[in-house]
DNA sequence: TACATTACTGACCGGTTAGTCAGTTATTGA
DNA sequence: TCAATAACTGACTAACCGGTCAGTAATGTA
């Protein structure tokens, strides 16, 4: 008996062809996610997309009414919450502020370097000046959220007197920078067949990003001949 | 007498039209290169790059075969021999080699953050993909000499024992990471209208980026219950 | 088998733009 | 003043591509 469980209130798709239609934004989505970061918005053609996602141009646009629309709802979907899981970690952490940041920027290169999501970013920063209605929702929705939870884990080590008395959104710049030029890299110059290539690997990298941090933020003993930056009274 | 140094070897321009010729290229250059950087390579037509440069479209075809020519004299126009002028203060720089990376650094943000030469990075990252070989040359050309210019520094910091023994190459990346992404920064979200960002001034952030890249960089003696990584016999 | 509905197709349309080239204008030399 | 030449122009062509829609095929229903 094919239709076990019809026509409930969140209906299972009963048919092939009923599942398919419910897998096809996912498949679109997919497919021009992986075309837009390997090409770049305007070079990527909707029937490429269409194409690889093993559909006609014109189902396309039965899921999505413009290319534009389409890119925005790869945006959304790539970013989808994952900033609410570094909010909610910031919630219930226990070790030191060092041990959190350290997680934060691994866990921020495991989901962007290592998978096409970081590849969004790299589209921002190229279409930004053609669609600035998109940057902002770019800047507002992740980038800001982003940099306010990084910001707001410093300014703890700071009032805990675990890190010395520095610019805490100035410090986010410097922390995320490696990070971010990582990812970008990987997704242009390294994605590209460039062979003479011998940068570090990327993990090294970070390790050294993350020990150079601390060595110099964490708030320490100093050599008597060389005082660190004074605390103010407040 | 109108033609007072006509007809020699390298023909001095005798009337207006003349000199004109002489500098279309560089004009078409120069406008090419504000307009690319501010809307990518593809959504900038021909026709506007020729009416920037006050000429028309069929002289922009004159002076380059076609718009991806056109490209690649820009990038080539643009990136120069700037590499040069750091090698060479390499060689007859006197002070420490913290001194050193810092003017490197801040040099190099005054020429990529504060110009639109930067726009070339941006233009890099975007259309690697859709030029690789244009992404080699600029990996080769650019990218390559700059950081084995650093790393000579920092390399002969460690040698000197000034700075502490860490992977060089990695150092760089962590050294440039910060400036580039200021830079990208400042043209894509920071070009696009988005009044949102609150960031700190890119100098504060360089700032800080020296600063604790120092504290943690510089081979200083170290508190007694946190001994710093060990040199190695050699 | 006949009809209705749903998912999908791909030829087509219209706008856009890289690149061309016959023609125009400025300059030079006689 | 009058060719000859060099620099430049812009209407035009051909190709491309986003988006449409009349039609087809698959599935469901009776």
């Amino acid at each position: 008996m094919p239709r076990a469980s019809a026509k409930t209130a969140a209906p299972a798709p009963s048919s092939a062809r009923q599942r398919r239609k419910e897998a096809r934004p996912q498949e679109l989505l997919e497919a021009a996610l992986s075309l837009f970061v390997e090409k770049g918005f305007a070079a990527t053609r909707s029937e490429e997309v269409a194409a690889k996602a093993g559909v006609s141009k014109g189902t396309l646009y039965l899921y999505y009414p413009s290319k534009e629309e389409l890119f925005k709802a790869v945006v959304r979907e790539a970013i989808g919450t994952k900033i609410a899981e570094g909010v909610s970690e910031l919630g219930k952490h226990q070790g030191s502020m060092a041990e959190l940041l350290t997680w934060m920027l691994w866990s921020w290169w495991e989901r962007m370097g290592l998978t096409p999501a970081g590849g969004i970013h790299k589209i921002m920063m190229s279409e930004a000046g053609n669609f600035p209605q998109l940057a902002a929702f770019y800047n507002d929705e992740v980038i800001e959220p982003s940099c306010a939870l990084l910001a707001e884990v410093v300014r703890r080590g700071i009032a805990s007197g675990e890190f010395r008395d520095v610019d805490p959104d100035a410090c986010v710049m410097v922390l995320i920078g490696p990070v971010l030029h990582l990812v970008l890299h990987q997704h242009s110059i390294g994605a590209a067949g460039v062979v003479h290539d011998h940068k570090p690997e990327p993990e090294v990298v970070l390790k050294l990003q993350l020990e150079l941090m601390f060595e110099g933020l964490l708030n320490r003993p100093r050599h008597p001949t060389e005082p660190a930056t004074p605390r103010p009274a407040a």
